[in-house]
DNA sequence: AGAACTCGGATTAAAATAGTCCGAGTTTTT
DNA sequence: AAAAACTCGGACTATTTTAATCCGAGTTCT
């Protein structure tokens, strides 16, 4: 349990990849031999982290994608979110956290609200580990 | 994503609420029908519950489950790998722990392993998951 | 014009998770 | 002794989530 979902590992190698390559400029399919990952998963994967700002991309031949420094000094867990990911152990704990992004979702999330004994425990951990992701920034990671 | 299985909610909810019944004996009809879980799932959740030792069973008419208080004095992190369930973040994290129980899995448990350049800091990241499990007690839950 | 790229929607495959079914055994009650 | 009220546990099915692939289109360099 626990486990991040691929499309996070594949974008922070592909980050730190392209954090080690400096200014130099990688296409997806570099990106993709190097570390292993099929290249249209990768392609993908470059693709949101452009959206998101996270690189610039150069279209065309000689093409290729480059990081943007700009916006890497972020919290493991800013990135997360940013990439759609929010880390709850419990379905009450997750409801929290959408509602900040304007979701319309309740605390009624979980079917076992009412008469769930446990959620002021479950919270606590929640913000245990919220912290751990808090703390750790992306640039000590890429 | 990090959510729980919900086996675990299941597991915990039924626990705290026999940890309240003190030494009366709840059926998993009872369990079930006040925490609005299937019964069908509290009763599959009960017997493994039993047979790690966590709760006592009592066969037939009358007859029922209770707390067995020797045995909840342990961490949550351990209560996790009793059920069977281990915290790992990423797949290289999760055979390390698979290790410890014997099975046949190494490093390579992640097909990136080689080029991955992210796996200290997962690693690190790990531990400090591990801590916030290994610091809170079942009973505290419960 | 052609080669080498990125863009992004749509689809499909695979795996993990959750829930159900059902026959059997045990203990109390009538 | 039979019925009722339970637990036991294997096998199965459904659902949801996650991961991977397909493919037509647009951009830039040579």
């Amino acid at each position: 349990m626990f486990k991040m979902p691929r499309k996070i590992e594949y974008a922070l190698m592909s980050l730190q990849m392209l954090n080690q390559a400096s200014l130099k400029r990688l296409t997806a399919k570099d990106i993709a031999e190097k570390l292993g990952i099929p290249l249209q998963v990768t392609a993908k994967t470059m693709q949101q982290l452009m959206n998101l700002g996270f690189v610039k991309s150069q279209e065309g031949a000689k093409g290729g994608y480059s990081l943007d420094y700009l916006n890497t000094d972020i919290s493991l867990y800013d990135f997360l979110n940013k990439m759609q990911e929010t880390p709850s152990i419990v379905k009450c704990q997750h409801s929290k956290i959408e509602m900040l992004h304007n979701e319309t979702y309740g605390e009624e999330n979980c079917e076992y609200f009412e008469n769930c004994k446990i959620k002021n425990s479950m919270n606590l951990i929640q913000k245990k580990i919220e912290k751990v992701f808090k703390e750790t920034k992306l640039t000590e990671i890429i």
